[in-house]
DNA sequence: CAAGCAATTAACCAGTTGGTACATTACAGG
DNA sequence: CCTGTAATGTACCAACTGGTTAATTGCTTG
């Protein structure tokens, strides 16, 4: 058991002394980022500490005096990598927005937002076949994710006011569709691609997930009047779906 | 390594000879299903043959016996899993229903599905984690999946030609979509119970969450036409969401 | 019954793994 | 310059792990 944690609570702050050839905090900063990276891929039980040393040129010794024991490094690179996505979400200013484009811009970007961060989508993955074990001794996590539902609540909540949307879904279920849509894309491509080949992988499969995933949740959530009238106005770019308007005839 | 695989290639005929205090093929059957539960639980590196054994009341020598190594018995269990689930899904009798009402039963039937073989949803994540690795190494999985892309092939072909559906996705996208939101529900949910509350987790919750999915499904894929009038005609037992008519007011 | 073979057991092994004890280095402050 | 302390490197260990060797048990068949 180390003694203690130092006290450096913020990582990779570089104008520290300079004890060392490089300073600590860029130490335990490294050992974060390969850690993720290891556990990331091989997940808890299938990284090793001494490979993940060896990545950092460092000794085994140094990540047990940072964070304790492998459960420890676990729990850092989780509440880690919540942290650092959630800081990646934050410049979407959505307010400004009607609630419909709102919403088409918050479900696109959830969707590629997370095509874009696989790591941490496995993270997620890999903490959920350990049942969440690690979230939940994580107090941190629950208020980084508020924003997410809030953004969601905030756009909802205007739609109704306005006459777009329909009443009775509550934020977090809006945001549960979102997620489930955007999530799976990028968990179950290895083996969806595996399986029934990966057309969907592709470029174009990708474009054509987005604007449907986006055009589901849309036209789930809007009145049936304004879904008629507005799904199909703006689908030009895309093949088929989505017709000009009501009655095609 | 072991000499040669036995001949039992199918587990659990109990009519086999009685070579021993009881016949082998169940030995191999325990082996296989006390190993699905281990390896779903724990994950490939995470579960220990050794414990497998001993769940077993027998010998680890028994699990190299039968299945080589390590990955031989997760490929087994894998490729076991898939079948036994493939195996649960076949009497639906889809054909003898309308296009709508059968893409309906689908995609409940999906959902319902998968919340109750979590098992098979976590050896699933735990492959996603492998990417795939242990999948692309069976042939028998891709046999065994591809009735489920054409049981949606066939709704929605009758769907396009009786007029109710529009054109332009593929049975692929449309499976696709059934999963994501299936799936998700089980794969995700401890994560998602620890961050939000488990408020969908409860009875009511996923008779909502399986109500909006059939719902969104259909939304999406109906022409807009059958869709203001089908949507919410049998949509009584719910709350708010799906209303009686195009136009409310 | 002897031989051959499938099924099974028990002991064993070498490499790995998470984790630690202990010495050491470098700086800071007195 | 001396000492405390943060930071680090080295060597080490006990437990475990996947995997194996070799002997044994019971059935079947000639």
């Amino acid at each position: 058991m180390p003694k203690a944690e130092p006290e450096s609570t913020t990582p990779a702050r570089s104008t520290a002394r300079q004890g060392w050839k490089q300073d600590p905090a860029s130490v335990k900063a490294d050992i974060l980022k390969v850690a993720t990276g290891e556990i990331a891929t091989y997940g808890l039980s299938g990284s090793r500490i001494n490979v993940i040393a060896e990545k950092c040129k460092t000794s085994k010794r140094m990540i047990y005096y940072y964070f304790g024991d492998k459960e420890g490094l676990y729990r850092a690179v989780l509440e880690c990598a919540y942290e650092s996505v959630r800081s990646g979400e934050q410049d979407l200013k959505l307010d400004h927005l009607m609630p419909i484009p709102a919403l088409e811009t918050l479900v696109e970007f959830t969707f590629r937002h997370h095509s874009q961060h696989p790591d941490f989508i496995r993270l997620i993955m890999i903490e959920n076949v350990h049942n969440g074990k690690y979230l939940a001794q994580s107090e941190t996590i629950k208020e980084v994710n508020a924003p997410a539902i809030n953004r969601v609540k905030k756009i909802y909540e205007r739609g109704l006011q306005e006459g777009y949307f329909r009443e009775g879904f509550t934020a977090l279920e809006l945001h549960w569709y979102i997620s489930a849509l955007s999530f799976f894309n990028v968990s179950n491509r290895a083996s969806f691609s595996m399986v029934f080949g990966d057309s969907l992988g592709s470029a174009e499969g990708q474009e054509r997930l987005v604007a449907h995933t986006k055009e589901m949740i849309l036209r789930f959530v809007l009145k049936p009047d304004h879904a008629c009238r507005y799904i199909g106005a703006d689908r030009s770019e895309n093949g088929e779906p989505g017709r000009p308007a009501l009655n095609p005839a």
